[in-house]
DNA sequence: ACATTAAGTGATT
DNA sequence: AATCACTTAATGT
């Protein structure tokens, strides 16, 4: 059994389905920014999530990127659940925010442990629970939040789920995510630093008072 | 030293 | 808040 699946789904899970979870599937490594699904995509494994952060994106028609949301390790993306159930493919592209792993699982288990195992049925409706929340947040600040308190939260996620203050990024990745542009995320930046929220050098941001 | 990339700024819509 | 056009600063080769 892998540590790390032990370490984060060990209190989640019954005994014997960690075990069997640990038999079916596989151990999967992947570098930071590396595509894990992306639209269009089918599905044929679960990813639990080991270590690591996972940023979550839709597409416009032009190519531009929104950030929805991150799934942390203990999360499973709930895009990849509703995609193996039918045959649907992935609405969304998923994207490695640091060195991650992964413990993969065959789909074809899934709908055997729903009835199996309560601690797996809970484990997939809670994570559909949180992903909706996440959603529902995600949604709020585009609708109600102004661009600067966006860009607030969107630092303060980003430092949470990566578990530093100080984020190695550009203004123009910020804009990415954001779907917005460089010269807008620098003058708010910019304003940020001066009411002290954050400090910044080139590449790097420091995310003051969390 | 030069080229490239990141970040800052003023003006306009 | 977006876009343009341009400058300045930091970094790589």
């Amino acid at each position: 059994m892998h540590p790390l699946l032990q370490q984060n789904f060990g209190y989640l899970f019954q005994d014997k389905l960690l075990q069997e979870i640990s038999k079916v599937g596989y151990l999967k490594k992947l570098d930071a920014n590396e595509v894990v699904l992306d639209i269009g995509n089918s599905v044929s494994n679960i990813p639990l999530v080991l270590e690591g952060a996972i940023k979550v994106l839709r597409e416009d028609t032009d190519g531009n990127e929104l950030l929805l949301y991150f799934v942390e390790k203990g999360d499973t993306c709930a895009m990849t659940l509703s995609c193996c159930w039918g045959t649907a493919r992935s609405k969304i592209r998923a994207i490695t925010e640091t060195t991650t792993q992964l413990y993969m699982i065959p789909v074809s288990y899934l709908e055997q442990w729903m009835e199996q195992y309560p601690s797996w049925r809970n484990f997939i409706l809670e994570s559909y629970h949180t992903r909706m929340m996440e959603l529902i947040e995600t949604v709020d600040a585009l609708a109600f939040l102004r661009m600067d308190e966006r860009l607030l939260k969107y630092l303060q996620d980003k430092a949470k789920v990566l578990g530093t203050p100080v984020l190695q990024t550009t203004h123009q990745d910020i804009a990415f995510d954001m779907h917005t542009s460089r010269v807008v995320i620098s003058r708010l930046l910019k304003k940020l630093e001066t009411e002290q929220k954050i400090k910044m050098t080139r590449n790097s941001i420091e995310v003051l008072h969390l």
